[in-house]
DNA sequence: TAATTGACCCTTT
DNA sequence: CAAAGGGCCAATT
């Protein structure tokens, strides 16, 4: 008999709507700011799936050329540990944005605020 | 099926 | 303002 299992692999997983619609919110980011984990999952439309967020980065194909470095926590602190290599690379890439890094946080001024009706428009689900 | 694991978040100290 | 603790929830083991 044939057995149907669900596949759990970084492709399936990529293939994942929910992760699409994540990407699709990262990518409306615009230059020079940074949105917290917590509000794409809100504007994506999945409130209190903030970690879902980090994941759906984490398995991002790389040819997306998702911006993932505007991606930090809502105490405007890097997510990555401080002085690894990854966290170099997000703030070297935020410097470049006019985004700087200080202490490993970024001013409140920096947060990107949406405006709501323009991104709905944008998002087309 | 239960336990563990996160690129997290919020409240309280 | 920083740190700790509890909460959260999908994915993984």
């Amino acid at each position: 008999m044939v057995t149907i299992n669900k596949p759990s692999n970084a492709a399936s997983l990529a293939a994942n709507p929910k992760y699409h619609r994540i990407w699709q919110t990262v990518l409306q980011i615009p230059k020079g700011n940074v949105a917290s984990y917590g509000q794409i999952a809100d504007l994506t439309g999945l409130p209190g799936r903030a970690r879902l967020v980090g994941k759906a980065l984490s398995s991002s194909p790389s040819n997306l050329a998702l911006p993932w470095h505007r991606v930090i926590r809502s105490d405007r602190q890097l997510a990555f540990a401080i002085g690894t290599a990854t966290a170099l690379k997000q703030q070297q890439r935020l410097a470049e944005e006019g985004v700087l890094v200080i202490n490993n946080r970024v001013k409140k001024s920096d947060f990107w605020q949406p405006n709501l009706a323009e991104l709905l428009h944008q998002l087309q689900y």
